[in-house]
DNA sequence: ACAGTATATACTAAAAAAAGAATATAAAAA
DNA sequence: TTTTTATATTCTTTTTTTAGTATATACTGT
């Protein structure tokens, strides 16, 4: 994969929210809907997007689809959200913010016998 | 200016060329055209998008336009540039080519009385 | 004032990316 | 087998980006 098209994927808020919560660890498409709010189409075209770029990869489980980034993380990638994560700007807010619903999502996930479908998960921070 | 913005910017092969010369001092645009070998026009508008952006200025020096990077240089694309540096993908490659034709281009132009018009600089490393 | 050089802008055309609605598929549940 | 749920794909429209040509501006030297 070129650099610039990993740039580009950088370039769209919501695919960069999508590598960033990633890099934590798999999530299913509808909570990816969920903490992203996003309509359906949308999530699912910018997947297949960042599959075809072989960033992502997807496993059925079944009815859901379970994405994942690829291992090893491509270094440029991994540097580059390892910087976000650390910067101040309200884009990087959201991206903390993203990973604390995350939390909050995988907390309430494993009360529950079923994972999905999508339920309310309060925001304890405010994205910008 | 917002993360996004700026790896949109970082998206096109010749924008990133741009950005990685100007990060070692500044040029006028004749030269960078030299270098990166594109049309007048799209060098001036490549310039021109992100001057808009506030990523880099440019002073007037007789005809001729001198473009900078804006000081101090902000910290995600100073990250970005010292990365692809060092990494060993063709893009960065070409990156390192680019700037081995400026230090020519540098050393040819103190010999002459008159650092433009465009002469023919030959490059010793082959871009990708 | 005039011609030449360097650069920018305006306008138009072409290409690429994004958004949306509707429909399709695949698995699970009834 | 039918229905439902989750997700993907197709097709169309809209928006954004890029490219190209032509023209304009700003300065220099004559």
């Amino acid at each position: 994969m070129e650099a610039s098209e990993l740039y580009k994927c950088l370039a769209d808020p919501s695919r960069l929210r999508i590598l960033s919560l990633l890099e934590q660890g798999p999530l299913c498409v509808c909570h990816l809907q969920d903490l992203l709010a996003v309509p359906q189409v949308k999530m699912s075209k910018q997947l297949a997007s960042m599959k075809a770029l072989g960033l992502i990869h997807a496993e059925r489980s079944g009815t859901w689809m379970i994405y994942s980034l690829i291992n090893p993380i491509p270094p440029l990638l991994r540097h580059n959200l390892e910087y976000l994560r650390h910067s101040e700007s309200p884009e990087a807010e959201q991206l903390r913010c993203d990973l604390q619903q995350r939390r909050q999502l995988l907390a309430h996930i494993e009360k529950e016998q079923n994972p999905c479908p999508a339920e309310i998960y309060t925001c304890t921070c405010a994205p910008s």
